[in-house]
DNA sequence: ATAGGGTTAG
């Protein structure tokens, strides 16, 4: 083959050549002509077998390629391909040339691929060697510092420090910027010690640190944890950059108080102002939110408006999902209404954790609308958001919409992951539709994303819970078999799923079959039989288990006895829980209560109060309220008084229920007599009265009931009659349980129109007079016909 | 600069 040198091809690769080409990832055939070949080095080139290139030719082609590095670059791709090592020299001047061509990125994949290749034969330091003598400085310093790197990218650490004491051995000084960023990633590594120690030998390599070697080392100390190392080197080089990265470390590492002590005093020395300072105060805001520590967080927030900021996007984020974490929706939209305002950017960060705490909140269909808002409001939401919104369709029981919406997802350009798949596969087996679930398992597979351990125990759960004892089996052993470790969660799951699916005997022989066992297995039984209706079962296995126990162990069979009716157990559980120091929680201990009195047993019921209170657990306004129409019930009113005046004094205000029960039983006649009682109690009632709408509360149907009754008994039936339609007038809508107490006193006393015109009204009204509603009102209806006859 | 998603936790 002749080279044509004035070919039109030739003639426009050259002048290309001219050009400073970005490195580009085209693949330049090495058969290209070159000029500076003989013809037989030219053929050896172009010939398949490279191998019998010698040493000399291949350095002559190198060489020639010094105007075309990408040429250079695919020259060696292909020796490699041919099984030739190039030597050190051959290495030396590609990264020369690479280097003065400031192709940085390629100069360090070779490097990496360099430090990888363990039959190079020749050591990294000869090949510094090498460039040092051939050479510019330029060059030298530029291979180090991305020789440096390459090992840094490796995380060979201690083979990175010894490139760098080489170069003080070879008199030259490495570039500060290759230290700074082996620094960064030993940081990264945890390795903070190491930071530091190689600060202190910096000036013995000739370095001269600058500002962000400083925050580096910095930074090294606050995650050391050692703050006066941080400062003492700060004020070595007291810059904002460092201060920024100070308060940064104090933070990030629990000391955000630290923080905003330093901050203030910033201020006053007019360090920080203006950008730097909102930084600042964004950081403490983040701080203060990490560290659970929200009231703090908020404060920094009206201390910045105090400054003259505004709250940006970081703090309000940061704002945000503190909030959701802690569930608390409202101040979380609050924050998300005030960026909007101000019209912040609001990221899929705060989308995903605002959903994320609707569906936390047992919000799930107000998740997926809002999800549908946020979509419609021109901001990019990701696979995290769009796997928030799988969630919350899966617990609507709407799993085929959310596979709609992985297509628009996917439509969109993005790529599902294991979560998303999962997520699914959660949202098919909670309808139970397994055979759905097993389909995306294969799908995903087919898309090369592979189930991992919590997609299984999702599927193993969802099989199991639904019957499918040998399929989960199946998929058990598969997993398994692909190497995934079963955990404690594969094995409860398979157990409290095959119990809830009435399949005790098959979970009890699974958790038999297992190998390693361990209590929180049998502490699933427990679940797994309160699941199946078992509870007595449950609390005789229960007693015999080790503990400390999970609360849900507790709480669940708790539940199950209060439901079955075994108060005398799930007051023992309680008790139990107690003595192990495990909080029941102020709704255990109100249901229990509730359970006591509807049995009438207020005595254990006060006992139990009476624990909750020592134990500083106050209870509730139900928990109260029961207890109060409990001693109303049973006659004790000063037991009830003395209660409802002890919640007054704990702030727990009493509501429109809490007053009705006491206006009731203040107002009951004398069931010896059956009229109504003295002077003293009118005064009472009058009393209570006037304390009640003192309250402000606005009255139910049932208070109103309990008034007209009241007015009825004592035979006031112009004011029963004012009460019924002043409770009509506030919009209350009238329930059976008051027409019938209204007719009844009509009847009763005698007013015959009266009640005829209530039924007349009843009738009128489009009220299916069906139950017992019906049959009460057809009852009335009856004695009227039969007291109209007997008056004629 | 930063934060967020999937299995038991009722």
């Amino acid at each position: 083959m002749r080279l044509r040198l004035f070919s039109p091809t030739f003639f426009f690769l050259s002048h290309l050549r001219l050009i400073r080409r970005p490195a580009s990832s085209r693949f330049y055939a090495v058969s290209a002509f070159n000029p500076n070949l003989s013809d037989s080095e030219q053929q050896l080139v172009n010939h398949p077998n490279l191998s019998k290139l010698n040493q000399a030719s291949l350095q002559r082609f190198l060489n020639s390629t010094r105007d075309d590095p990408n040429l250079a670059l695919s020259f060696l791709e292909q020796l490699k391909q041919h099984g030739v090592s190039p030597n050190v020299n051959a290495y030396a001047t590609l990264v020369r040339i690479l280097s003065t061509w400031g192709l940085d990125r390629k100069l360090d994949s070779v490097l990496v691929e360099l430090v990888q290749n363990e039959e190079r034969g020749f050591t990294v330091m000869d090949l510094i060697e090498v460039i040092k003598e051939e050479a510019e400085e330029e060059v030298l310093i530029r291979v180090s510092g991305a020789l440096v790197k390459a090992y840094v990218s490796l995380a060979m650490f201690d083979e990175a420090i010894d490139v760098l004491f080489q170069m003080k051995r070879l008199n030259r000084v490495p570039s500060i910027k290759s230290c700074n960023f082996l620094m960064s990633r030993l940081i990264e590594f945890g390795k903070t010690g190491m930071v530091v120690a190689l600060f202190r030998q910096l000036k013995q390599l000739g370095l001269c640190p600058n500002e962000y070697t400083y925050a580096i080392v910095v930074k090294a100390f606050c995650r050391k944890g050692d703050f006066e190392g941080a400062v003492k080197l700060l004020l070595e080089s007291p810059t904002v950059f460092a201060y920024k990265t100070l308060i940064d470390g104090l933070c990030a590492n629990g000391q955000t108080e630290q923080a905003v002590v330093l901050i203030k005093k910033l201020i006053d020395e007019k360090v920080l102002s203006g950008d730097d300072l909102r930084f600042a105060f964004s950081m403490v805001v983040r701080g203060f939110c990490n560290e659970m520590k929200t009231e703090a967080a908020e404060s920094v927030i009206l201390e910045m408006e105090r400054n003259g900021f505004d709250p940006d996007v970081f703090a309000c984020s940061a704002m945000i999902v503190r909030y959701c974490k802690d569930m608390n929706l409202t101040e979380a939209l609050g924050f998300l209404d005030l960026m909007l305002g101000k019209g912040l950017k609001i990221n899929c960060v705060i989308v995903s954790s605002v959903l994320q705490c609707y569906c936390k909140m047992d919000m799930c269909l107000e998740a997926f609308e809002k999800f549908k808002e946020f979509s419609g409001m021109n901001i990019f939401l990701d696979r995290v958001c769009y796997n928030v919104a799988f969630d919350a369709l899966g617990k609507l029981g709407r799993v085929e919409e959310a596979v709609k919406l992985l297509q628009e997802m996917m439509d969109k350009g993005m790529v599902p992951d294991v979560i998303n798949y999962t997520t699914l596969i959660d949202g098919y087996c909670l309808q139970g539709k397994v055979v759905d679930a097993l389909d995306l398992i294969n799908e995903m597979s087919g898309n090369g994303i592979y189930p991992d351990l919590i997609t299984y125990n999702v599927l193993v759960s969802g099989l199991a819970r639904n019957g499918y004892e040998k399929e989960a089996q199946e998929i058990y052993k598969r997993m398994k078999a692909e190497g995934l470790k079963p955990n404690a969660v594969t094995h409860n799951v398979i157990i409290e799923g095959l119990c809830s699916a009435r399949k005790v005997e098959e979970a009890e022989g699974f958790l038999r079959s297992l190998e390693q066992k361990c209590p929180d297995n049998y502490a699933s039984l427990v679940k797994g039989y309160c699941e199946s209706g078992l509870s007595k079962k449950a609390y005789k296995q229960f007693v015999r288990l080790e503990r400390p126990l999970s609360k849900s162990v507790y709480n669940k069979l708790f539940f199950s006895l209060c439901m079955e009716g075994y108060l005398d157990k799930a007051l023992d559980v309680l008790k139990i829980m107690w003595a192990y120091r495990v909080e029941p929680g102020r709704s255990m201990c109100g249901k229990m209560i509730g359970a006591l009195c509807e049995i009438n047993n207020v005595r254990e019921a006060q006992l139990l109060f009476d624990t909750m209170v020592e134990r500083g657990l106050i209870p509730d306004l139900f928990t109260y309220t029961i207890m109060i129409h409990t001693y109303c019930r049973l006659n004790e009113l000063q037991k009830a008084d003395d209660l409802f005046e002890d919640m007054k004094q704990r702030g727990i205000k009493p509501d429109v229920v809490t007053y009705t029960v006491l206006l009731n039983s203040y107002q009951k006649l004398d069931p010896e007599t059956g009229s109504v009682q003295g002077e003293e109690q009118k005064k009472r009632v009058s009393e209570f009265w006037r304390k009640f709408t003192a309250a402000g509360i606005g009255l139910d149907v049932v208070c109103y009931t309990v008034l007209i009754d009241r007015q009825c008994k004592i035979n006031n039936i112009e004011k029963a009659t004012k009460l019924f339609d002043r409770m009509i007038e506030s919009g209350l809508e009238p329930d059976m349980v008051a027409y019938k107490t209204l007719l009844s006193g009509y009847f009763r006393r005698g007013y015959i129109d009266k009640a005829v015109a209530l039924v007349t009204e009843l009738s009128k009204k489009d009220i299916l007079l069906t139950g017992h509603f019906g049959d009460s009102v057809k009852h009335a209806a009856l004695k009227l016909k039969r007291l109209q006859q007997n008056q004629e």
